[in-house]
DNA sequence: GAAGAAGTACGAAGGTTTTCGTTGACAGTA
DNA sequence: TACTGTCAACGAAAACCTTCGTACTTCTTC
């Protein structure tokens, strides 16, 4: 039994997968820094992960079929199979299912009370709102 | 070291906080009905769920803080420790940060590709964003 | 009071995630 | 050739989640 709609990433996996989307095919190598990175970035929470730790985890996505990798060179050089925008959209329609009945606007609703978007951001969601709905029927 | 931001909950706990927010305060029994209804109503995927299972989640939400019990009665009656406010937002907050590196437009962007909203609905986030920016700076 | 019904408590099994320590392969260099 | 890094592979441990079977309690009712 073959899973059509692939299921979304752990947490730890979406780490990564962020940084594939981002920098593009990268080596464990490569991924640990960056994650490494961001992490002393905010020393706060988040605690660093090992470097075996990332490639265990790159191995097993391989096996799950999230990522595939060339093994030409010596280190392998790995990449996320779904386009990003395909996961994202999954995620946030999964969210939007699971804890808001399928209604848009109450995801969007509790997404702005956590009070973050700025003037200049709501003005892009209004553009997106436009967008969305010259394309409606 | 106690958490102050409660872990959000994990899918089968929101099922159960789902009924919990929706009918107020509940028996097992009630919670179980509730759920089984709910899935024998969409036969496909959603496998149901045996009583104990029930009890057994619900025990472990009431260690967490997640519910508590009034047990007074021979039939513990569970209410949710949070409000459903509070949950969701934190679960969009979390989200948002998480895959869309914290930007709510980005969220709305990919919750509506998933092609689901309404002209209505549309109007009514446009209607939230108006108010939403009427209480900023 | 004995039988049955309705509940809760407990523990264990099976699955998945996350994390590493260790090992072995390979390449470059003294 | 032997040494030293760099890397992938593997296995195992620990922490969760989910699911139930089973046992124990407490009412109700005859």
């Amino acid at each position: 039994m073959k899973r059509e709609t692939p299921k979304t990433p752990t947490d730890s996996e979406l780490e990564i997968l962020r940084v594939l989307w981002e920098h593009g095919p990268s080596t464990v190598k490569e991924v640990h820094e960056t994650l490494s990175a961001a992490k002393s970035a905010i020393p706060s929470a988040t605690k660093p992960v090992g470097y075996t730790t990332i490639l265990k985890l790159l191995q097993i996505m391989t096996v799950k079929g999230t990522v595939t990798r060339n093994e030409r060179d010596r280190a392998h050089v790995y990449v996320a199979c779904q386009p990003a925008e395909r996961t994202k959209r999954q995620m946030a329609g999964e969210i939007m299912e699971k804890v808001f009945g399928g209604s848009a606007s109450e995801l969007v609703l509790h997404a702005l009370s956590g009070q973050k978007a700025s003037h200049e951001e709501i003005e892009e969601i209004r553009r997106m709102l436009d967008e969305y709905e010259r394309k409606l029927p």
